[in-house]
DNA sequence: GCAAGTACGCATAAATTAATCCCTATAAGG
DNA sequence: CCTTATAGGGATTAATTTATGCGTACTTGC
């Protein structure tokens, strides 16, 4: 997570702007998923099951360090935590769904040409 | 090129079957150039400059073996090769549009969340 | 003949991202 | 007391992706 970039990031268009910043794994699921309810670490990755704990921890901490997502961290004797999007990250709703729609309406040529 | 990966691809959601085929650095960016009327090799490495011949031909060859692209090699004297984009490859226009309008759309805000 | 342009490719190194090992701490329920 | 639940973290390894070193072959223009 302390990792210092070697290669200088690209910002030249807005394609490369998305892709530096939500290229991790789980972010756009993990964005989706806030928006719909799920908003405790706990939920969240009970929801997507395959994804280990550390890795989503890794990624919604990024998602808070670029402004997609505000943490709230409760003071209650038992661990309570939160998260919901910023503005920024709602603005992300309308390109999820997008990528999203495309994928599902072509997902039967799509799984013939994933590999086995 | 030839990499068989050891962790099972997710087909689970269509934000999934995108990432999996169209995670590449320079696709989507490739995807857009083709569609403008760039098609040969070389005019695609004149356009993008900062990357490399070899990794462009990968993610192109990529492009084709998943069907977003067609390659076309004339029987010419001097090589000549033109890429074509399949109707799957047309089918990505649109969200591409929507990818690299909402980065520019919100670039001051996105340029800030970049390191350095 | 030689430089520059067309296009391509294997093998390896480097960079980046994701996954895992082995931990802490508190509280509620039985 | 013990199990399960909450949430977390540093250090390391593995997996994946990108970049590079060093070649091929042919043609056109000077």
């Amino acid at each position: 997570m302390t990792y210092e970039k070697k290669i200088p990031l690209r910002k030249d268009c807005g394609l490369h702007l998305f892709k530096e910043l939500l290229n991790g794994k789980w972010k756009l699921m993990l964005i989706y998923y806030i928006s719909t309810g799920l908003k405790r670490p706990g939920e969240l990755q009970r929801k997507i099951g395959t994804a280990d704990r550390r890795v989503l921890a890794n990624q919604l901490s990024e998602l808070v360090l670029h402004g997609f997502v505000s943490k709230v961290i409760y003071d209650t004797k038992v661990p309570k935590v939160e998260y919901e999007l910023t503005d920024l990250g709602k603005s992300l709703l309308p390109v999820i769904l997008n990528l999203e729609a495309w994928g599902e309406s072509n997902r039967d040529v799509l799984e013939k040409a994933l590999p086995v």
